[in-house]
DNA sequence: ATCTGAACGCAGTGTTTAGG
DNA sequence: CCTAAACACTGCGTTCAGAT
């Protein structure tokens, strides 16, 4: 795999991370490429909702990130995925859809034939807020189809350290058996998710904290901790915060000093053109929590990390 | 007192994946 | 392509604690 490749990333409504489906680890990673390539091919930001996404993908991008390419595999993942029930929860109702209107493999194997129903073209299109956005190159190299989901789950909701579930949907999410108990979850999933998360990505120490109603489990609280994160250097955390930010964002954490030389450059920036960066960083950063109402505790969250997110903006990543 | 679900351990099978 | 290893799943038995 090439490095170039390494840093790519694809974004998606958060919608899609929670949503149940019962996609095997192959067919998650195809399902993201196939995301990544259409999103690539065209302005993402401006797609057309009025009627249904029709593309022709090459299938070479969409191999490239893949492992075990073999066109009988990718061919068969991808009937999966076309074939596939996804749930999506609004207000009222848990919708049962299928996404696509068609998705074929050519004959020759060149290309694949990708169009997206025009009711979810805003799952992965035109996205001003409520997404998600990781590295597709991480995401396919976590094996279990549990340690993906976990990882999805996690990167939608990353700087707030901790997400809680209602259990049974929880393992609606995960799309865990039934014959699995509690204990199963704990000692067969989470176990190896922690360990492979760990050796894969900058998470750390996740637990889930089990929430007891009478003899039953009835809410779970996925936590979880970033290392290597470019946060802030020298960052003095003596006031207490509220239980959103639990001790683990208090580490002290520093940017690389390239990132360091970008802030400095932002600094000497004339105040006009600081306040669109900064601007433009406190929405991305509100937009990837998916609080859309600022508060105390946000707002100290962002205080901790508005230098990394100026970073970002100075990169163009976002 | 009884019942139920969680926790834990164990044994075994089927499926998917990595790597030669 | 094939095989070994890792992952996914099933079932069963015991112990414990809390609900009814």
């Amino acid at each position: 795999m090439s490095e170039d490749l390494k840093y790519e990333m694809v974004e998606y409504s958060k919608d899609v991370a929670t949503s149940i489906n019962e996609f095997s680890a192959y067919e998650l990673d195809v399902f993201l490429c196939l995301v990544y390539v259409s999103r690539s091919m065209l302005d993402h930001r401006k797609v057309s909702e009025t009627e249904n996404l029709k593309l022709e993908l090459p299938s070479s991008m969409v191999k490239k990130f893949l492992t075990g390419a073999h066109n009988s595999r990718v061919k068969k993942a991808i009937e999966n995925i076309f074939d596939t029930k996804v749930y999506l929860k609004d207000d009222k109702y848990t919708k049962v859809r299928h996404l696509f209107e068609g998705l074929d493999y050519s004959s020759d194997y060149k290309t694949i034939d990708f169009e997206l129903k025009k009711e979810y073209i805003k799952l992965f299109y035109n996205l001003s807020g409520n997404f998600t956005q990781h590295k597709i190159k991480e995401f396919t190299s976590l094996k279990s189809r549990y340690a993906k989901r976990i990882y999805q789950i996690i990167m939608s909701y990353k700087n707030l350290y901790k997400w809680e579930f209602d259990a049974i949907e929880f393992r609606k999410i995960l799309d865990i058996p039934d014959s699995y108990g509690w204990s199963d979850i704990d000692v067969k999933l989470m176990r190896k998710i922690k360990v492979e998360l760990q050796n894969n990505t900058n998470i750390s120490d996740i637990s889930l904290i089990k929430e007891k109603s009478g003899r039953n489990i009835t809410k779970v609280t996925l936590k979880w901790k970033l290392s290597n994160t470019e946060v802030l250097e020298e960052i003095d955390f003596i006031e207490e915060l509220e239980e959103v930010i639990e001790e683990n964002i208090l580490e002290r954490k520093q940017l690389s000093s390239e990132s360091e030389k970008l802030y400095e450059n932002y600094m000497k920036m004339n105040d006009a053109i600081k306040k669109i960066i900064y601007e433009k960083a406190k929405n991305y950063f509100l937009e990837e929590i998916g609080i859309p109402k600022e508060n105390k505790t946000i707002d100290k969250i962002w205080k901790k990390t508005e230098k990394l997110y100026v970073v970002k903006v100075m990169k163009g990543d976002i």
